[in-house]
DNA sequence: TTGTAGGCGTTATCAG
DNA sequence: CTGATAACGCCTACAA
């Protein structure tokens, strides 16, 4: 169509209206003190010229984005998309955009993205990023913006939180499983390297747990990849038929042992039991069922944002807000 | 900590350091006409007084933001998580930012997303939004941001598309059903009001194949429900006991298909095969693992990247780019 | 109620 | 190689 307009400026506006530039910038930020009919006229030729504010402007006079910055490791997991789902949605009803920055699970990424979220004057952070530490964080709160750490315990006068209680929950699992009178079994960890500070907390529980009760605890060498722990499993059940409870972090990999543990034509559950930590949708569609330690993503996300919002209006009171895991048992335990 | 310092701008740096602004300016850009000497003046004290450039005054200067608006209906989708995946990578790999427009499946919202990509001054536009049709999309471009589209055929002078081919594979799969030798079955299709473009695409396509072939053709109307898909089918096979062919949107559905046959006792896929339209990573990991039509949305999202980044630069050749589904067979489906 | 003028932090064009 | 100075598009006292 080739019917490109150059970008129209409130200047122009403002000589097509027969006003100022200060009468336009009082209509399109909806001041009173403006007669309805030098407004009328405004917003007539605001409507014929197709004038649309620039939001960087805006922002450079304003010092104020709208915008707020979220860091993660990547995209590409289902949790993370329940987060960005609950981001999102609580981020467009308060008008703020979100801008993503994804670290791809790499510590030097990880601070260029900051660097990145300081460049780009956001008005707060979200961050959900094992790699940053508190050290990262508070280069990023010094200058002065905002910040809500999630999965980490930290607070600061900027820097709010929203972190997960698993570890209870965990240990009172196990410590079932280790000594109930029938079924007793023996629980195995789906140990990861790079599996995150989640996994390393939950890692340290299982083990502080056996020891409180005087038993060997196993763990097993995995990566974060369904086809080669299914495949691990695979073989590893032809050799061990004794009954096992196993502890992985996602339901994915969870699914991985209960496919492989069937293909050897051992029961689940009441061979083979299988917990998942994280636990998506699609963990109560699959049959089994599978048991996972519920934290709603969702949730999670919202409240973020919601303390985002109070921390840069400075009414943040609950610095930090934990979110309690909840057992989920479905058909991949016994109970 | 309370160590907050007050945004240091260019003009500090210049002050400090002893030169003026426009050397400063020089220095952070790379520019080559600097003293090696002033240069390692500049950086020095840049690093001492913790000076990051504004992205918003640079923007403003430039005309250009590095930043690319995305839209989508909702970022709660595996297959949406995927395109994300995608697009972040390719993004982060040319130095662009993405800021998210989420419309939540309203044309209403959709559009006031469009209005606020055009103010936010991003560089492109992503959009894969059912909502917004050719004339929607005219709009944005209008105002001069190059735009490649997902899943709609449509290019201009400033936009490009990706689009996928699905039809012919599901028109060739269905009929093969309908007319091979053995296991002949009846196809049903399984609506949803509001399912988008692309169900109501295939939806047309499946009815096609019928007439060309003189069969009826089946649909069942359901919604975006694993629960009450399930509901509804595990009624449903009570009373309808005869072998069928069945095709679902997405893999969750397709499962809730398949566990209600199961817990029918019909057996899949001999009795009862289901194929998805959309295939997660999830479609290969359930018992039976679900066929599908399976289009690669990370690979979407890199490519969607990769045009728009041409498009912007002006050397965007091919316009349009095809995505041709792959039928993915797996256990739920005979052949 | 409306207009004037200075400022937000950079870049870019000229001179020097 | 470096330094003024005018944009970039908008907001906001302060005046009128």
């Amino acid at each position: 169509m080739g019917n490109f307009k150059d970008r129209v400026t409130i200047y122009e506006v403002a000589k097509a209206s027969g006003v100022s530039l200060a009468t336009v910038s009082r209509v399109i930020n909806k001041q009173s003190n403006v007669t309805q009919a030098t407004r009328d006229k405004v917003n007539a030729t605001i409507a014929r010229l197709g004038y649309k504010p620039s939001a960087l402007a805006q922002a450079l006079a304003t010092n104020r984005t709208t915008n707020i910055g979220v860091i993660i490791p990547s995209a590409n997991y289902v949790y993370i998309a329940n987060l960005l789902y609950g981001l999102t949605e609580v981020a467009r009803a308060n008008g703020f955009l979100i801008s993503l920055f994804v670290t791809s699970h790499n510590k030097e990424e990880a601070n260029r993205m900051l660097e990145k979220v300081i460049t780009t004057h956001v008005d707060g952070a979200i961050i959900f990023d094992d790699e940053l530490d508190e050290h990262d964080i508070a280069k990023v709160s010094s200058y002065n913006v905002p910040t809500i750490v999630i999965n980490n315990n930290i607070t600061d006068e900027k820097v709010g939180c929203v972190y997960f209680g698993y570890e209870h929950l965990l240990k009172k699992i196990v410590a079932a499983v280790l000594t109930r009178e029938k079924n007793k079994k023996e629980v195995t960890f789906l140990h990861m390297e790079n599996g995150g500070r989640l996994l390393s907390r939950m890692e340290k529980a299982f083990y502080e747990v056996h020891e409180l009760l005087n038993k060997k605890a196993y763990s097993i060498m995995t990566d974060d990849s369904y086809t080669r722990t299914y495949d691990y499993f695979k073989r590893y059940f032809k050799t061990h038929r004794n009954p096992g409870y196993f502890i992985a972090y996602r339901d994915s990999l969870a699914k991985a042992v209960i496919n492989a543990a069937k293909d050897n034509d051992l029961k689940v559950p009441e061979d083979i039991e299988v917990l998942s930590i994280i636990g998506t949708k699609y963990a109560h569609i699959m049959s089994p069922t599978i048991s996972s330690m519920h934290i709603d993503m969702i949730e999670v996300g919202k409240t973020a944002v919601n303390m985002l919002s109070a921390l840069i209006k400075h009414n943040l009171t609950e610095k930090a807000h934990k979110f309690e895991s909840v057992y989920e048992k479905r058909e991949s335990t016994l109970d």
